[in-house]
DNA sequence: GTATACTCTACTATGTTTATAGAGATTATA
DNA sequence: TATAATCTCTATAAACATAGTAGAGTATAC
């Protein structure tokens, strides 16, 4: 399991739009602003999210986009295994694969199935509306420490 | 966390060896034909464990391989972080980083490092003592179901 | 001195990641 | 209806990582 750019900003990009849910549609200037992304790349992004059914757009003048289901609905494990692919550390692990072409591939295999489900155990028990209440929480935080 | 080609190769050279540990020195001709590995990959392979200071060698006629230490004393993290570098799943949960550029960023990193520690908990509780012995077991089970 | 085995450096092919470029389509609104 | 703002889509390129391959060199047992 390996998080790249791409994976980073799609995790943030669809942060930045639970925390704006159900207040309109944010544009792409203003959310590459704010998670420091490249904005090419991240039209990019949100066309990939689109097709995942994470994110809606509004197209034209006043145009944007906002996320096409509840915060609560999304799990971090989906955005990560949607964009950056499978968690599992090594690819015999996937259901797909089923032969051992030697003695001791089966004994890691056991393990990295282990090490594939606690991972699991930690992305797929949290949704954005979690993230965007720790993320309210900070802000909050922040300030007062300022 | 991701295990390459190279890192599963050296996995399972370090229990091939652990398998032959106290019994001599194993050629990388044989090895390479247990683990079903290309035998020049398998030569850099053998002289980054060497540099790890797993492995040692014997050179010359009746040369090979053999473990430098116990199966023991040596952690499955350990041969996984030498061979494919750190198993957090993002650049800025390791140690030398310190700054994060988006508000965003820490929500993230927090899991990450939860994440790392859930890997940790796993493959560097295992040696390749415990590896070794699920492999004998595994093997006789095999001979006794044929 | 020769066969066998490890050592070391360089090179190549392929795929992935991280973008950049530019033309096009849609919509609000003046 | 013109126009500015915004999303859409495809192509391309630069950099890097991975998975090898090649070949000359060094050490040792016999």
């Amino acid at each position: 399991m390996h998080i790249t750019y791409k994976g980073d900003y799609a995790l943030k990009t669809v942060l930045d739009l639970a925390l704006h849910y159900g207040n309109g549609v944010v544009t792409i200037h203003d959310l590459a602003k704010r998670i420091d992304a490249p904005i090419k790349f991240l039209e990019q992004i949100l066309l990939d999210l689109k097709k995942g059914g994470f994110v809606e757009s509004r197209r034209g003048k006043v145009g944007g986009y906002l996320l096409s289901k509840a915060p609560s609905r999304i799990k971090l494990g989906e955005v990560v295994r949607f964009i950056d692919g499978p968690i599992e550390p090594i690819a015999c692990v996937e259901k797909k694969y089923s032969g051992c072409k030697d003695v001791y591939k089966c004994i890691f295999k056991r393990i990295w199935q282990d090490v594939a489900e606690a991972i699991s155990n930690i992305i797929d028990k949290i949704t954005f509306e979690d993230l965007a209440n720790q993320a309210k929480t900070q802000k909050e935080t922040v300030v007062y420490q300022i």
